[in-house]
DNA sequence: CAACTCCTAATTTTT
DNA sequence: TTAGGAGTTG
């Protein structure tokens, strides 16, 4: 179609972008072929036909079958290759760590040449595309992109202020009214639901259940049409965008907008995706109005490892993507070049179960391996010290501490293992705590930032209210009811508006020295961001109040902050400062020294570990009482594909009651089992539905 | 009225 | 372990 576009109208072709085109007009390119070649060959033959497929394909790919090699090397296809320039390709990842990899990859692939500038995340690049035009949005341009957390603050504030808060309305579905709301606006904008279509669709879908009889949460469904309304008018004010925003706005005005589809298609050749299992419906969207017009979309995805449904993934986009595309070619990739053999025949048969599924089994040429290890225990502890001790074990015998995870379903059964790994004196982690950006020392220094940018703006309210009081100034609900309502009243923003707020004096004169700090430094335009601020840190007492704090974090908090000035230095702007905040998830030096790594199942897809243990395999906790089984399923599935060379299963007899093994556990074929001992039990342990030792099996019992 | 302490209840969390 | 709420103190 408009593969080599007139440079001269595309407002957003760079100089990079222009010599990519210019090199590629010319055929003079110092990117040839062999870029590609050079990639190919190391990988099958399968892979280098998806990579090379001109049209829609959908990649199956299994886990640790190569789907990151794969898509890379399409990308560096169309390249090298099909000589497209790199500006005109789309490619999008669900997190920044698959974005930059890919980035990496591509760039060594064509030894050293720019990456596509359009590959990023979903979020990420649909930020970029609000960015060009907010009003879409009904923004303006330098919007605050809101995290999670931000956004939790202002639903809580709008049902505080509807009378929500929760409380005499029992909701029948969980104990967190809040965090149900937040759950219930984010679900209305992954289905690209205004307000409007959000109210419009609650009273379907309250009209259905009346007819069929069927009992739904009426009132909360109600409430959060309400408040996901009043929510949004929250957001324009403070001229913010949350996550959902970022996908619900351009997605609709592609769909409902000729021109601005048609001005956004065009600037892409070929449109690639990652993890296409976990597309939300706007996300599915979004990416479709890109390839609707020339068909060319590469897609890389497992409708086994879909374990996101409960954030918005639909499973289903991907099972019926041949017939959204109906020219779309299938190809699978089933080599795994991961796990050993066992392991991969117990995966297979965990995942075969499900029906559903649009198929794959996964093969290797490593040997047969060992057989994965089913161990039962008394108890947590029993199963903590006993894997502890397993660990120490193989490390006495040289394996690295970091070549073994512990994996999990429910974030609290880290407890045990903490204790007993702490007690052995093993270095561990616990993957994805918080992350740096999303720390509160962090937070609170960019809020100062923010406020100091704009400390006239409304915009700036969410970050005064996160800081006035940090440290203390005496600035409780009371307060903040007087100087927010000083600020509508007089339509100002909440830190002029202390200026006039009939305040109690001292905490009056403190919001006011507050204030005059901010301003004394949002004023000065002698300094660099890192500079900045550093001298609103002291400038707040924010740093002195850390300083004198005995928590035992206070430590940690200074360095943080300390490393946060010395990554602003990298920084342009505040606006690059803070979107980067916003959607950047791993913060710096995510440490490289060897350790045990504790994580969840969720955490863990994608990853690999020579050794893996995984707890808890008990009934109503690993098939979750809560999710649907299919899903839990596949999550087992994702657990047993994490492992390289050993895995081992372990449930316990007692838990927060008697416990009994997972249903999964039967799932896994005898021959690719085989029952664990414990040390500290002089007989071995048998599964409760496991069958017995066999004597011709010698290797059966494992001694440890 | 703010700020501190205690208590309880807990799926999973790419952005 | 943590987050958030309730209850208490100053």
């Amino acid at each position: 179609m408009s593969r080599f576009s007139d440079p001269d109208i595309d407002p957003f072709l760079d100089q990079d972008d222009w010599a990519d085109y210019a090199a590629a007009m010319q055929h003079e390119d110092p990117i040839s072929d062999a870029a590609f070649k050079a990639i190919a060959a190391n990988l099958t033959q399968t892979q280098v036909e998806a990579a090379a497929h001109q049209g829609a394909i959908l990649v199956l790919a299994g886990a640790g079958t190569g789907k990151t090699s794969c898509l890379t090397a399409a990308v560096v296809h169309r390249i090298a290759v099909d000589r497209i320039p790199a500006s005109r390709i789309l490619a999008v990842t669900f997190t920044n760590k698959a974005a930059s990899e890919m980035a990496s990859r591509i760039r060594a692939a064509l030894s050293g040449q720019a990456a596509p500038r359009w590959l990023g995340t979903y979020h990420g690049l649909a930020a970029r595309q609000l960015r060009e035009a907010p009003e879409i949005a009904g923004l303006k341009p330098n919007f605050d992109i809101l995290d999670a957390d931000d956004s939790r603050r202002v639903v809580k504030r709008t049902m505080k202020a509807l009378n929500l808060a929760g409380g005499d309305e029992e909701t029948e579905t969980g104990r967190d009214p809040l965090k149900i709301m937040c759950n219930r606006i984010s679900k209305f904008k992954d289905n690209l639901m205004t307000p409007k279509g959000a109210a419009a669709w609650v009273d379907t879908k309250i009209a259905n259940a009346e007819r069929d009889r069927e009992q739904i949460d009426a009132a909360g469904f109600r409430a959060a049409v309400r408040v996901y309304a009043d929510y949004q008018q929250r957001l324009r004010e403070a001229n913010a965008a949350d996550f959902g925003d970022l996908l619900l706005w351009p997605t609709l005005a592609m769909l409902g907008d000729e021109e601005y589809r048609d001005r956004w298609a065009s600037k892409f050749d070929w449109v690639h995706s990652d993890e296409y299992q976990d597309v939300n419906f706007a996300q599915y969207s979004w990416l479709k109005a890109f390839a609707l017009d020339h068909q060319r979309i590469f897609v890389v995805g497992d409708d086994d490892q879909s374990i996101y449904s409960w954030r918005g993934s639909d499973i289903s986009f991907i099972r019926r993507f041949s017939k959204e595309f109906p020219s779309a070619v299938q190809i699978r990739l089933e080599e795994n070049f991961r796990s050993t053999g066992h392991i991969l025949d117990a995966a297979n048969a965990v995942i075969a179960q499900d029906r559903k599924r649009l198929g794959k089994t996964l093969f290797t040429r490593k040997g047969a391996g060992e057989r994965i290890e089913i161990v039962e225990y008394r108890d947590a502890q029993a199963e903590a010290s006993g894997i502890v001790a397993e660990m120490l074990r193989l490390h006495a015998e040289g394996v690295d501490w970091d070549d073994f995870a512990c994996l999990y379903r429910n974030n609290f059964i880290s407890r045990g293992f903490e204790e007993a790994l702490m007690r052995a004196r093993v270095p561990y982690v616990i993957v994805g705590d918080v992350g740096f950006w999303q720390r509160a020392e962090i937070k609170d220094a960019l809020a100062f930032l923010r406020l100091a940018a704009a400390p006239d703006d409304r915009q700036s309210d969410e970050a005064f209210r996160r800081v006035i009081n940090e440290p203390r100034r005496g600035y409780g609900d009371k307060a903040m009811d007087i100087v927010e309502a000083e600020a509508a009243f007089r339509n100002v923003s909440m830190l002029h508006a202390l200026d006039t707020a009939a305040l109690p004096p001292k905490c009056r004169a403190a919001g006011l020295q507050f204030a005059d700090a901010i301003r004394r430094v949002g004023a000065d335009h002698a300094h660099t961001l890192a500079e900045q601020i550093s001298l609103l840190l002291d400038a707040t007492g924010y740093r002195a109040m850390l300083r004198e704090s005995k928590a035992e974090t206070t430590e940690d908090r200074l360095e943080n902050l300390q490393e946060l000035i010395e990554l602003a230095g990298g920084f342009h702007t505040a606006r690059e400062l803070l979107d980067h905040a916003a959607l950047a998830t791993n913060g710096p030096g995510e440490d490289e020294t060897a350790r045990v790594r504790l994580m969840t199942l969720h955490k863990a897809k994608g990853l690999e570990f020579p050794h893996v243990f995984l707890p808890a395999w008990e009934a109503g906790m690993l098939p979750s009482d809560y999710g649907d089984r299919d899903e839990e399923r596949r999550l087992a599935y994702v657990a047993l594909t994490r492992g390289m060379r050993r895995v081992t299963i372990s449930h316990c007899g007692f838990r927060r009651g008697p416990a009994s093994p997972s249903s999964f556990i039967d799932d896994i074929p005898d021959d690719n089992r085989v029952l664990g001992w414990l040390r500290d039990q002089n007989r071995p342990r048998v599964a409760a539905r496991a069958p017995a030792a066999r004597a011709d099996q010698p290797n059966r019992f494992r001694r440890f």
